[in-house]
DNA sequence: TACTACATTTAGTAAATACTAAACGTACAT
DNA sequence: ATGTACGTTTAGTATTTACTAAATGTAGTA
């Protein structure tokens, strides 16, 4: 009845859906890793389609999304042509992989933007009070950024980002 | 020309509003705090009117999901019935701010939903091997959740998230 | 009281995004 | 080489989200 395994399984997919839409992932990303992740052998995008009720396409382009940021793992079986999909199970080594991700992506390129921009004030330099008060202020954004890259390139370095050091971080904040 | 002052604003808005876009918030949010950012003064709506080219309604409830989040500040001077706004200069500050703000949010009945799994399989427990290894999943997930938790609590109660306490971390993961 | 200068809400539109259905490509099996 | 079983791409649709224009609300001022 109402406490079913299959049930069990919907309400926790249902609630990885959302969390996946809050973080602005499509929510049938949030499913397809949900239904990965609850199931102790990897699954073919059949199985898949089966489970989450999305079409094979959809699936195919997402699950690829899914395994660049390292949160899911494709593997093949000897004498099975399908491609099987298992869930990254280590979300420490999943974070460490979606910060490596984000490296190159269109944010770094919005955030060497700002760069540029305080390169350009640096080389046509005007003494003015409203000059100045930009260039400061972009000259803040700009070293947030930075400790923001440095904390993220520290996160990707640690072999492993675990519960350890989750708890060092925490007694150096206290 | 092409480094003059207003330039400079315009592509520094421009990079705010693809940063603003990248994290899953409207880019037009992007581009009045970019605005407000780089303004002396605090600005009325009719002001951020002319500077962003958005209609005052978008602006009027765009800028207050920023003020939610901290990222910028309400004003007003006396003998005058308009708003003025002003950005939030210490993004440390902003930071902790959103944290906090998240905390009430869609995320956490999402996260408090995996939670409600892990109970109602504890109450109906069932012997078998699949059960089994399903709550051993969301068991993990659960205290990975709350292992995020604990850490952005610790950083909403620190008084600054300051470049120290950045660099004590950095030092830690060392 | 009514007028003015503003902010907010609402209803509708435009644009972006997630998704479907079906065509296409590819590699293995016969 | 042809057929089959799969994955991928494409073109189109539905849904969601950002935004506009205009109506409405509100407080201060004459």
């Amino acid at each position: 009845m109402s406490h079913s395994l299959p049930t069990i399984k919907k309400d926790f997919t249902e609630g990885l859906s959302q969390i996946s839409r809050f973080w602005g992932f499509p929510k049938g990303m949030g499913a397809i890793f949900a239904v990965l992740y609850l199931s102790p052998t990897p699954l073919s995008l059949d199985e898949i389609v089966r489970e989450t009720g999305l079409t094979k396409g959809a699936i195919s382009t997402e699950i690829r999304a899914l395994a660049r940021m390292g949160l899911v793992h494709r593997s093949s079986k000897l004498g099975d042509r399908r491609d099987y999909y298992e869930a990254e199970a280590d979300f420490y080594a999943a974070i460490r992989s979606i910060l490596k991700e984000r490296q190159n992506s269109e944010f770094d390129r919005a955030i060497r933007s700002v760069k540029d921009t305080l390169k350009t004030m640096e080389d046509h330099w005007v003494e003015d009070e409203e000059w100045n008060f930009v260039y400061e202020r972009v000259q803040a954004l700009q070293s947030f950024f930075d400790a923001i890259d440095n904390l993220t390139k520290a996160v990707v370095r640690l072999e492993s980002l675990g519960f350890s050091n989750v708890t060092k971080i925490l007694g150096v904040l206290k």
